[in-house]
DNA sequence: TCAAGATATGAAGGAACATTGAGCTTTTGG
DNA sequence: CCAAAAGCTCAATGTTCCTTCATATCTTGA
């Protein structure tokens, strides 16, 4: 399924040295800082370079072009992204549905929270047409972990995997998003967030009446 | 509470005979095409004059400079956006929260799908730093829309307000978001669609035992 | 210790763009 | 019908930026 990078935007180089591992690091680190202080339109590979204290010419023997440079930060982190989905859905098979939702919303929230600046900076830099195809791929990943999480459900009674994956992953997902974007006090971020939750529990369990006539949120 | 665009943003002067009207909407129109096609990176001065048959020179007459363009172009729409919320608001003033909630789906997801193509443009060009201030006004605007349908609804009962608007407004537009960005198809559009609505209804309902005692889902 | 490979430098080339302004055409109002 | 205003054109300007490459320095393994 996964695509792979155009040719145009694989890697020149692969760090050998420690040396060289220390220098990508500091690019990549570069190019955050750039993102966030100046803007997509200010990221410039003169200033990538001059903030991570190398030469221009050294970042062109890592990246073959300044896209490469942005494909590769997005690609380390939505990576890195799905694997801490795949694990809290690994870790949640056979729970309650309501408890998978509750663990997703952990989860996500906590990625895009933890390291806010970053995710601030990789949001302003998916503008590039080639990161559609890395968005597709993470979407697709994350969809089948959860997806097979969902499915393992004891309380999934008769209801389609795809369609409840299709909508707790684009509310959850779509919620966090908004909040974020929306810049909140700690205190509301909390409170969204208990009530994103809620609200799934909320649905889970009418579904559940729905489907097996008991009332199941009133065991809370 | 409208901080207004930054001078350097204003447009230049306005169209008064009908003959450059006509020219203002081409050269919208052509940042749209422009931006679809080629994305934000070609968005060039040149290639939109070029695609809206006119000259580079004629653009700058009426705005100071590509970004005022997008900025402007943003601006249109947002304000049209915020008109329709505030109508669909004035619209549900006094109804129950359920049918509110429904209303402002409704609302939101047919403004963006009506035109996807323009959503999707726009989604693309809202890196320019700028446009920053731009959102936080059409979320201000709408905000204080939905607040105060929300606080006529007869079943708000000891709800507060601005966290309920909170919900609602992130779980919403965050969601709808979301659903566009993934591409899905008509049918599973429908069903997102629906279940978003069930998933406010359900919300809506436990917060409604909880404050009143009653059960009130079940008389759907 | 030393040669081969790895890594780093930064000035220079060259393409792509945004923006201007002097001059030309069309529309308007009287 | 005509002068003033509005609108339009496009070649030229100057800047910004990506990318390369010849050269220099550092690291490794034998």
């Amino acid at each position: 399924m996964t695509r792979g990078p155009k040719p145009a935007l694989k890697a020149r180089k692969t760090p050998v040295q420690s040396r060289s591992r220390v220098t990508v690091d500091a690019i990549f680190e570069a190019t955050i800082q750039v993102l966030l202080r100046e803007g997509m339109r200010a990221l410039t590979t003169t200033r990538v370079a001059e903030r991570a204290g190398v030469s221009v010419g050294t970042m062109y023997q890592y990246f073959p072009n300044k896209q490469a440079l942005v494909y590769a930060l997005n690609e380390r982190y939505l990576d890195a992204l799905a694997g801490r989905i795949e694990a809290t859905c690994a870790e949640m098979r056979g729970a309650p549905l309501a408890e998978m939702a509750e663990a997703l919303i952990d989860t996500y929230w906590t990625a895009k929270t933890e390291r806010a600046e970053v995710t601030r900076a990789l949001y302003r830099s998916v503008v590039e047409l080639d990161n559609d195809a890395l968005l597709q791929d993470f979407a697709t990943r994350a969809d089948a972990a959860t997806t097979a999480m969902f499915a393992s459900a004891p309380d999934m009674a008769d209801r389609d995997a795809p369609t409840l994956n299709l909508t707790l992953a684009a509310v959850i997902y779509g919620t966090v998003r908004n909040a974020f974007e929306r810049g909140l006090s700690d205190k509301d971020a909390r409170r969204l967030r208990r009530n994103l939750a809620d609200m799934c529990q909320a649905y889970l369990a009418v579904k559940a009446e729905h489907h097996t006539g008991a009332i199941a949120w009133s065991t809370s």
